[in-house]
DNA sequence: AGTGTTCTAAATCTTTAGATTGATAAATTC
DNA sequence: GAATTTATCAATCTAAAGATTTAGAACACT
């Protein structure tokens, strides 16, 4: 299935010696990898990711020195192009789900069959990011928990529906900070118009202040919130 | 390899006719499983389903009428334990995630194989959610994309790190809503004690105001996002 | 033509917010 | 033990925010 090319580059990181031996004789009985280099502990992995620039990284996320998710996060920051995979002798869902969050591209259990862990590699070389069908499972109940509560929140009356078009810029203005001055030259309006229209968000939104009224439209979907950044 | 259980009950929905009699055949064919109803139409179908209460929807979601990922929201929102698989025609990123954030258990593409569709309706039948492994792939990609943007906020200074627990305390309470008063008589110190606090926090996070400060903290992962609600 | 909504604006007034300075006591650090 | 940091509080002052009322113009609905 798999055709001839260029033999893709891998390296291991497990504080495991044993495993690591063990994982590396497998490797080396696949024609299509090489491990170009091994070692226990996660911050020697890390220089030599950037020393060896690998295709692969196998990464033991149960260590007890440094974090393995810690260590991938850092390596993702480097943009080095690696592709990981984490292993794990555990199947926790938040595990998981943290791993995969912050870049791994894929997840497998080190008492998964040899042939399990070549297959993810395979994929992962390809481009694609794996994750065997039994933690896919788990991933999405851990990940579609995650969302009830914003399912829930999203059920209750809206009061941001209430407003008006002009009254959303000017709520959309004080979500990033703006006081009135800021906002009635950047609406080409008034101060005392301003006044008015965050006077009448308040009533419609039924809170007291800006800031509530910041708050309730963060916390009711307004526009999106990865938008409201502060202008300073 | 499936063993003999009672039969699980199917509902379709899908505004395409033909597909609809093509896929009723296809679970017909299957002894695990009986087609209860059938419907082109997202709104009957939702009263159809709190008619038979199946035990598994096989719902389409291109439809022209009504938004199918809309749907399946509304049909979520019973609460009956009915369990999704979305079908569709595309194998669009946002689509799959967005089907997946609300609640499907399963999303499959019409032009698979109807094995792949029976696989799925087996996985998910036994409590399962269930992507196909290319579906996985797209997901994931998506899913890792959305996480890129907070990496590298994180990466960027964080300036609540210079704030001292009291100050925290009183930044919690502004994310909540409060004003002096409020923060004052919540931490039993007086309202020019917590002025004090609140034009230090100011000075730390470089903003000239409460609305400016709470933003900040929202946006640099101040404390856990949900539980910020407002107090009032 | 009339009703209702929205957007605009001003005037006035009260309250809150924010800046600044100075001071004390306790805890921490060096 | 001196210096620094932290938490507390007061007084004062200016600026900003918020409440309230009134009102004109534009527009939509019917």
């Amino acid at each position: 299935m798999r055709e001839f090319k260029r033999k893709s580059r891998v390296l291991l990181i497990d504080d495991n010696a044993d495993h690591l031996r063990g994982v590396k004789e497998l490797i080396t009985l696949e024609s299509s990898y090489e491990v170009v280099s091994t070692t226990t502990s996660a911050n020697v992995g890390i220089n030599l990711i950037k020393k060896y620039r690998p295709d692969i990284v196998l990464m033991d996320i149960n260590m007890p020195e440094k974090d393995g998710l810690q260590a991938i996060q850092e390596i993702e920051k480097l943009n080095l192009g690696v592709r990981i995979i984490a292993l794990s002798a555990y199947d926790d869902a938040d595990l998981i789900f943290r791993a995969m969050k912050i870049g791994a591209k894929g997840y497998v259990l080190k008492t998964m069959a040899s042939a399990q862990l070549i297959y993810a590699m395979d994929e992962v070389a390809s481009g694609k990011i794996y994750l065997p069908t039994a933690l896919t499972s788990r991933f999405f109940e851990y990940f579609q928990n995650s969302f009830k509560n914003e399912a829930e929140i999203s059920t209750e009356e809206n009061l941001l529906t209430y407003l008006t078009s002009r009254e959303e810029e000017v709520l959309d203005l004080l979500t990033q900070g703006n006081n009135y001055k800021g906002i009635a030259s950047k609406l080409f309006i008034s101060e005392t118009t301003v006044k008015t229209h965050v006077n009448n968000i308040f009533q419609k939104l039924q809170v007291n202040d800006r800031t509530q009224a910041v708050l309730y439209a963060l916390n009711n979907g307004f526009a999106n919130r990865r938008r409201a950044k502060l202008a300073l």
